[in-house]
Parts: structure tokens; C-alpha cells; sequence
DNA sequence: TTGCATGCCTAATTGCGTTAGGTATTATCG
DNA sequence: CGATAATACCTAACGCAATTAGGCATGCAA
């Protein structure tokens, strides 16, 4: 999915509402995303990590550092009450977006 | 409605496909995607204007002067084949997205 | 021991939305 | 008649953020 405009819109919304079912860390999150998009949305680390850093800076989600798998060295992120309120917004937002592009999309739009 | 990057990955797609029902100008456009978003989509001018640019410029819309209403100058945009294939494409992509929100927008996420 | 997966990160470039203007014509209201 | 709003087009400068292009470290398989 070529898109860049697409990708920026989807990532806050995308990181939220995943966070929303539990903690998660970078890494995972990249794969999660990739296959609950079908491949659709395969993110770069490069586009992960400064999101989550800006997400963190307005406090819509915290981390802290855990070793997991026996000596893995992971940082997991959750949301914060800001970070669900927010999540609500932008799926609100998306929403309104969405109805209107699924009205322009019917074909016999009366014109006026 | 606030999101930016949420305005931009709507332009595109919102504009080609309010052209699949007709050539349109401008401002008109403006006040059409207002109405088909119930105010949530407000663009400004220098928004929209770019946009119908760049379209112009990667051959999805061609522009042609008229002189409408008696006297009033109008530059109206249609689509090009181009331009209904793109918008078939950032359909998809946009369809794709909204999927995978959907997903993650389900409470209960089995995780893995 | 070479490569791939896991796991984190950032700097420079570039695209583009926003802010903040500009110009010109026509319609409306006091 | 004069002022203001609506119509109709446009661009320059700023600033935010995605992409490109790297970097570093560990563990595991061929």
C-alpha cells in the first residue's frame, strides 16, 4: 500500500486501538498490525518507533522496559486514560470521514 | 475536525470521487464536501487548490476555463481514465485500512 | 560464520497542510 | 450609494511528520 497520506492516518488510530487490548512492544506491534491489515499496512521501524515517542510525549500512552523470553530487553507501551479518551476521537473522526466517502462513492449521487 | 493527517489522507479520494459524478470547480467542490460530511470535512481554500494542482499535474483531472451563470470565470475538473483508476486504488487502500480498524476496534481481540 | 530474526534507535530529506495573505467580480443590505 | 459578504481563483513561508538510510546489540539456524 502505497499511500503516505494513508499511512499517517492510520498510524495514531491503528497504535491506540491495538494498545487498547493489552500492552504491547514495537517489535510486535509491527507484526500485529501487518496481519491484522493482511499485509496492507507493513510499517517500517523507521515510522514505528518516533510515533510511539510522540504518543508517549503527549501522554497518551506509557512504557516501561521488562525482560521477557527469558532475556529479551522489550518496551512495552499501554494506553493511559488521555490515550482511550483520544482513541474514541479519532474513531470518531474516521468515522465521519469514512460516511462521507462512502456517500460520494455510491454511483447515482443526485447532484444539488 | 482537527486531525491533519487525517484531512490529508482524505483530499485524494473524497476528490476524485466527487468527480466521478460530474465535472465540478472549485469552490463548489468546497462547499459539496462540506455538505456530504455534515461540516466535518471543511476545507480551506488553500487546501483544495494544491490538491486539484497536483491531481492536474499526475494527469487525473484535466481543468478547462468556463464562464458559467451569465458572466461567473470557473475552472471545472473532470476525471481522466487515469484518475477513475486511481480512485478505484486509493478506494482499495482506504477500504483496507478501515478493515483493519474494524478488527482492532472489536473488544474482544483474541491476541495470538 | 554468515545470515536472518528479534529488538531498539535517530538524522537528513522531502512532501504537504496550515497560516496568512493577495486579487477581482457580483450580490445584498442599510 | 456605500459597505460587507459571497463567489472564485491563487501563492509564499512555516512547521510537522513520513520516508530514506542508516546504526547497534543479541540469539539462532544453515
Amino acid at each position: 500500500m502505497n499511500s503516505k497520506a494513508l499511512v499517517a492516518a492510520a498510524a495514531k488510530p491503528v497504535i491506540l486501538a491495538l494498545l487498547m487490548s493489552g500492552e504491547n512492544y514495537g517489535y510486535q506491534i509491527l507484526k500485529r498490525v501487518k496481519q491484522v491489515s493482511e499485509g496492507t499496512l507493513d510499517w517500517s521501524e523507521a515510522l514505528l518507533y518516533p510515533v510511539l515517542h510522540r504518543l508517549e510525549k503527549d501522554g497518551l500512552v506509557v512504557s516501561q522496559w521488562k525482560i521477557s523470553d527469558g532475556n529479551r530487553l522489550r518496551k512495552y507501551y499501554r494506553l493511559t486514560a488521555a490515550g482511550k479518551k483520544e482513541l474514541l476521537a479519532e474513531k470518531e473522526n474516521w468515522l465521519s470521514v469514512h460516511r462521507a466517502l462512502q456517500i460520494l462513492w455510491e454511483p447515482s449521487v443526485i447532484k444539488d
